[in-house]
RNA sequence: GCCGCUAUCGUCUAGGGGACUAGGACGCCGGAUUCUCAGUCCGGAAACCGGGGUUCGAAUCCCCGUAGCGGUGCCA
C-alpha cells in the first residue's frame, strides 16, 4: 500500500461537538465498567443521564463497558443492575454488552484501515514509550508499514480538537501533542476509546454525560468519530465526587456505594434528591424535591464545574424529611422491606407494627434507626446497664414506680388519651418531677433510657405486658 | 515533565459587572417544645485562594501565581 496515496494525514480542521444545549428527545447512555458495587459517583452519573432523558422525552441506554474480561464478572454486572433498580432509574435499552459488539468494532477498524485513516504500527509499546521520553512535547506518529502490530489512527499534525462541553464550554486540545491513537492492540482486540466512539455512534447517542476523568479522552473519541464520518454527540463532563477527607471518593470511604446506602436505611427518593444536589443547585434555593420535580427542573448545563464532597450527614437529614412525609402504609412497607433484607426479618404482628411505626416515624432519620426504637414492642426489654444504674438506682424510685403502677392498673382504656392525664394527675398530687417518674417507667418498659414518648410507648406495648414489665422492674428493685 | 479541568461559609450551593451589609441548606453553637433521645420551631457564628489588570464600579471579565484534581496505556 503506497504511503503517498492512502496515508495522507487528515486536515487540521477544528473538530467539535456541535450543540451547546441538550436537544429534544435526547438519547443518553449510562456506561459503567463493572468493577464491583456501583459507586455513588457512578450513581450520580446514572441519575443525571436519567434526568436528562426523562425531562426531554428521550431514551436512556444502559451499556456495560465490559471489554476488560477479568473485571467483568457476572456478579459485578448484577451488582450494577441491582443498584440501578433499587434507585428506580430505569433504562430503555440494554443492558448492552460492549464486549459482545467486538465484531462490529473490528469491522469499523478494517474500514479505517482500508480508507487509510488508520495503519498498522509494528513498533512495540516499550519502543514508543522510549521515543516519547526522548521527544517530550510531541505526539507519537507510527511507522505505518506492514500488516501487523497495533492499529493506530492518524491524527492531524496541526490545529486543535475542541470539545464543546455542555458544562465547561469549549475545551481545546492541540493535535500535535496527541499520539496517533491505538485503536486495536497487536492481537486485534479493539481498544476502549475506539469501542466507545463506535458504540455511541451506532446507538445514536446524542449527549454523553459522564465523569470528568473522561474529558481528556474526548478528543480521541472525537477523532475516531470524525474518521468514521459520524456526527459527534454533545458532551457534558461532570466534576468528580470526593469523600469527607477531600480525596477522590473510593471504596475506602464509608457509604461510598449504592448498596451501602441501601443497607444504611436510606430511601431511594432521598438518595436521588441528595445526589441531584451534589453538583447542581436551583436558583431559588429549593432543596427538597420530589423526583418529578427533579425531572422537571434539572438542567445539565446548570451543573457546577468543581468537585463536590459527599456528605452523609446531609443525606441523613434529607432522608429523615422523606421518611416523615411517607404515609403510614408506605412507612410500614419500607420498614418491613428493610428489616427483611438487612435485619433479621420484620415481626409478624402487622397491627402492632403499624402502631409502632407510627410512633417511630417522627423520630427516625433512616430505616436503620426504626427497629431500635420499636423493638420493645416485640421482644423483652433489652437491658442497658448504664440506664438502669443512672435511672433506677436512685432514692424513691421504687415508691414512684409502685404508685405509677397502681395508677396504671386502674386504667381500662389503654391509650394515650387516658394514660397521660392519669399519670399527670399523679405527678401533680405528689409534686413529682416528670422525669423522676417517666424515666423509671421507660427503663422498666424498654430497658433503656431512650424511647418514643412514654405514653405512646405504653400504649403500643399494651396493658398487660406493660404492667408485667413494671412489676418485674419493681421486684428487682426491692431485692 | 507535558496536557487539561477547577477554586464563594467546615460541607452542598445561589450569584454571571452596580440589587452583596454575599442568600439558602446540612453541620455546629444557643434557646423553646414544663418525660429521655430524636424530631420540630426560633436565633447565632461562619466564605468570595493570592496578586495584578479592565472598569466610575469586580465574588462576577482578563492575566499571572498557588493549590487541588484528572489525564498522559497495545486499562476501562
Amino acid at each position: 500500500m503506497p504511503r503517498s496515496t492512502a496515508l495522507a494525514r487528515p486536515p487540521a480542521v477544528e473538530t467539535c461537538a456541535p450543540m451547546s444545549t441538550v436537544r429534544d428527545s435526547p438519547v443518553v447512555r449510562f456506561a459503567p465498567s463493572p468493577t464491583g458495587a456501583l459507586h455513588v459517583g457512578g450513581a450520580r452519573s446514572a441519575l443525571y443521564n436519567w434526568l436528562v432523558a426523562r425531562n426531554g422525552g428521550g431514551r436512556m441506554v444502559l451499556r456495560i463497558e465490559d471489554t476488560d474480561l477479568e473485571r467483568s464478572t457476572p456478579e459485578n454486572i448484577a451488582q450494577i443492575i441491582d443498584a440501578l433498580e433499587w434507585l428506580e432509574l430505569d433504562w430503555d435499552d440494554g443492558p448492552l454488552s460492549q464486549a459482545a459488539r467486538r465484531e462490529r468494532h473490528v469491522e469499523r477498524i478494517d474500514e479505517l484501515l482500508s480508507a487509510g485513516h488508520a495503519y498498522y504500527d509494528p513498533t512495540s509499546s516499550e519502543r514508543v514509550r522510549e521515543w516519547k521520553r526522548e521527544h517530550p512535547g510531541r505526539g507519537y506518529r507510527g511507522a505505518g508499514n506492514g500488516g501487523d502490530g497495533a492499529v493506530r489512527l492518524r491524527f492531524p499534525d496541526a490545529g486543535t480538537t475542541v470539545v464543546e462541553d455542555l458544562i465547561r464550554g469549549p475545551v481545546a486540545f492541540e493535535n500535535r501533542l496527541s499520539d496517533d491513537l491505538v485503536i486495536a492492540r497487536a492481537d486485534g482486540s479493539p481498544v476502549y476509546n475506539f469501542a466507545v466512539a463506535v458504540d455511541d455512534l451506532d446507538m445514536g447517542i446524542t449527549e454523553v454525560i459522564r465523569g470528568d476523568d473522561h474529558l481528556s479522552n474526548t478528543p480521541k473519541q472525537l477523532r475516531v468519530i470524525e474518521a468514521l464520518g459520524g456526527t459527534p454527540p454533545s458532551y457534558a463532563h461532570l466534576p468528580l465526587l470526593h469523600g469527607p477527607d477531600g480525596k477522590k471518593l473510593s471504596k475506602r470511604h464509608a457509604s461510598a456505594s449504592v448498596q451501602e446506602l441501601r443497607a444504611g436505611g436510606y430511601l431511594p427518593a432521598a438518595v436521588r434528591n441528595y445526589l441531584a444536589l451534589l453538583g447542581w443547585g436551583t436558583e431559588d434555593d429549593t432543596t427538597l424535591m420530589s423526583t418529578a420535580e427533579l425531572v422537571r427542573r434539572f438542567r445539565i448545563e446548570a451543573v457546577g464545574r468543581s468537585a463536590a464532597v459527599f456528605d452523609e450527614r446531609k443525606l441523613r437529614w434529607m432522608n429523615g424529611r422523606f421518611l416523615r412525609e411517607l404515609s403510614l402504609e408506605d412507612y410500614v412497607q419500607a420498614t418491613v422491606g428493610y428489616l427483611d433484607r438487612e435485619g433479621g426479618g420484620a415481626p409478624a404482628e402487622g397491627e402492632r407494627l403499624g402502631a409502632a411505626c407510627r410512633i417511630a416515624q417522627e423520630k427516625a432519620q433512616t430505616l436503620a434507626e426504626v427497629w431500635p426504637l420499636i423493638r420493645f414492642a416485640f421482644e423483652p426489654p433489652v437491658e442497658d446497664p448504664s440506664a438502669w444504674v443512672k435511672v433506677m438506682e436512685r432514692d424513691g424510685v421504687a415508691e414512684r414506680l409502685a404508685e405509677s403502677l397502681a395508677v396504671l392498673r386502674a386504667i381500662d382504656t389503654w391509650e394515650v388519651a387516658a394514660l397521660e392525664p392519669a399519670l399527670e394527675e399523679l405527678l401533680a398530687r405528689r409534686e413529682w418531677k416528670p422525669g423522676s417518674v417517666y424515666q423509671p417507667l421507660r427503663v422498666a418498659i424498654t430497658g433503656t433510657s431512650v424511647s418514643p414518648g412514654i405514653f405512646d410507648t405504653l400504649e403500643v406495648l399494651g396493658r398487660e405486658p406493660a404492667l408485667l414489665r413494671i412489676e418485674a422492674a419493681l421486684a428487682r428493685l426491692r431485692t
